[in-house]
DNA sequence: ACAGAGCGCGCAATCGATTGCGCAATCCCC
DNA sequence: GGGGATTGCGCAATCGATTGCGCGCTCTGT
């Protein structure tokens, strides 16, 4: 519990002054190659930690790189929080974690927090209805946004293209045989949600396929809406032959109503799910999934930032980073029972 | 960019001294309820917010907490994560969230990090091997271990009932009837895996089953391990009916590794996990597998290290909390297709 | 041998919040 | 009405690292 030593700590030791032994820690070429030794040495010995408080309140701004996500639980989140964590650690920063659960409120007192901290910078995956005064905390601060795209702030971005991934999943459906799908996505409210399901809608429209919109459904981004979605979808007088979903949360919520319902995957019914996680392998024959290069955004997004917040950076227009998605075909999708005829 | 306005800011404003601004903020009784007003005021006004690198370097301590943990993809420790996040939150510290991979040289450099940032205290699930300097890290600041123990260090220590957790498997497929069961855990070098083994071993003594040392595998944490020890097993001359898992990762690879291998589940193979999440439900007819209450378990030990970290309180004795797992009795389980008599 | 150049290091201010001490004005009571 | 008590606020130091400026010493050239 005693404090860690300071310079001043290792000046008294090698009766110096405090400004020789920052500047031979900060490797200053104002001074001698010996007294420099000296103070390393001593610094070691005596077991000196900079005090980043110090240094961050003389700089103006600490080295904290702020996360923010609604939930670190989900997979996708939780993977691109490990790599983020990585690359901050690479670089001696410090990440912290800020969970909103979607909540406006969260996120605003998390941004004010980031903001006390003097943070660097932060990641953030925006609330569905970011508060006014967060735009605002936004626009004052370095960030990127990551996956979903708040465009009230104009920040650089770094997404997966979302519409890309929704013409794979409709396209394999399709390409099955499959004319009757439904959709379960997340709100249109959120850039992600829009894309998604403008991706879908596209997909059927160009394969001259109506769409139902009794069986589209699109709704908040967690498990009970997705179950509920699909208890709705299967309680239609025609049920689809296949169904699409477009989140992870929900596409759970989604495939577990499907089981309990005994509806038979994918002899009844054909899904697909949303994002990967090695669990997923597990449903059933394995779930045919939508893969999210999540590892790769998330360091992109995170080494984007650091160069940001680095010295040498130009400001233009905002940056804009779209990685594409990929299909993985597992057994959740098959050819329907009675394949039917294109209309 | 610009750098938010400081308690001198409101001074010049209100023509007042920037002592009488700290004490108004402070809610010190000092000061008249008048001059309180207007401070209180003008900091909303100018969007005044604390600058806690000053506040941490004044008190010596900051208000941030760090997690220490080997894998923040892993459902276990995600979701302690978010339980220790919403208490953080709660009482506006920061979360620092560190990811070690289970390396004790990253595990160190973030304890380093830590010291730097002057950090309140933190809450850690001690790698395999921590390294000698980590140890008196630890033993200089604040800190909880979180379900692992490392016993070298003298801490408070917030676990679960392990050896009850592998009692309660085992014990549920004794009862079943099986008499071959087959063990995967992690190394006998962490706490954890020690106990877990111990209680296995226990359980089928006492049920009076000789235990075959060539199903007892201990290893690495990994899913790899898993796979592998499972591999292992299924290639024994005289394959177990049942498999038990010690530990949420190994736990997924055995079962892909099953699934992967042809077996039959529960039929052939009984198979009781380890963990619970919310995809482990759709593992064929769902799977049998031991819930951990993760959320109290991290609730109660950040509630713990903030009392510790408090003023009023007074050390005693390492505290030693030990809550108790339970069993989810789902498809993956079954009685052996032959019960075999004890011996 | 002397002036100027260059090297090595210390002084002191700074960042923002906090706090012990002190000063002035008002108040109270007898 | 006067002395002590109380109230309301400012002064200045402090935490630890950083940095512009300047001082003294050594070295070099002529």
């Amino acid at each position: 519990m005693k404090r860690p030593p300071t310079m001043k700590d290792i000046a008294a030791e090698l009766e110096l002054s405090v400004s020789t032994v920052a500047r031979s820690l900060a490797d200053s070429p104002r001074i001698s190659r010996e007294t420099r030794a000296r103070v390393v040495s001593a610094a070691e010995r005596l077991g000196y930690v900079i005090d980043l408080a110090a240094r961050a309140m003389r700089s103006g701004t600490s080295s904290i790189v702020g996360l923010i996500v609604p939930d670190i639980r989900n997979d996708f989140y939780s993977t691109a929080a490990k790599a983020i964590a990585d690359c901050c650690q690479e670089r001696g920063h410090q990440l912290v974690l800020a969970v909103t659960d979607d909540d406006p409120k969260l996120e605003l007192e998390h941004l004010r927090n980031l903001r006390s901290a003097r943070a660097l910078g932060f990641i953030i995956i925006p609330s569905v209805t970011p508060a006014q005064e967060t735009l605002r905390l936004m626009r004052a601060t370095p960030h990127v946004q990551f996956v979903r795209n708040c465009s009230k702030v104009e920040s650089d971005w770094f997404g997966i293209e979302d519409g890309e991934a929704m013409r794979l999943a409709a396209r394999h459906l399709i390409d099955l045989g499959h004319r009757r799908i439904a959709y379960i996505g997340s709100t249109v409210a959120i850039s992600t949600g829009r894309d998604r399901l403008e991706g879908f809608r596209r997909t059927l429209q160009d394969a001259g396929i109506a769409i139902d919109e009794r069986l589209v459904k699109a709704g908040s981004c967690d498990t009970e809406f997705g179950f509920a979605a699909m208890q709705a979808i299967l309680a239609e007088p025609q049920p689809p032959s296949a169904v699409v979903t477009a989140g992870a949360r929900m596409s759970i919520g989604a495939y577990d109503c499907a089981r309990a319902s005994g509806v038979a995957i994918p002899s009844a019914l054909s899904f697909v799910g949303f994002s990967d996680s090695p669990t997923l392998r597990w449903c059933g024959a394995g779930l045919t999934t939508i893969a999210l290069p999540v590892r790769e955004l998330a360091m992109t997004a995170t080494d984007f930032l650091f160069r940001k917040t680095g010295s040498d950076f130009k400001t233009g227009r905002p940056c804009r980073v779209m990685l594409t998605p990929s299909i993985l075909k597992r057994g959740s999708t098959a050819a329907p029972r009675r394949a039917i005829e294109p209309v």
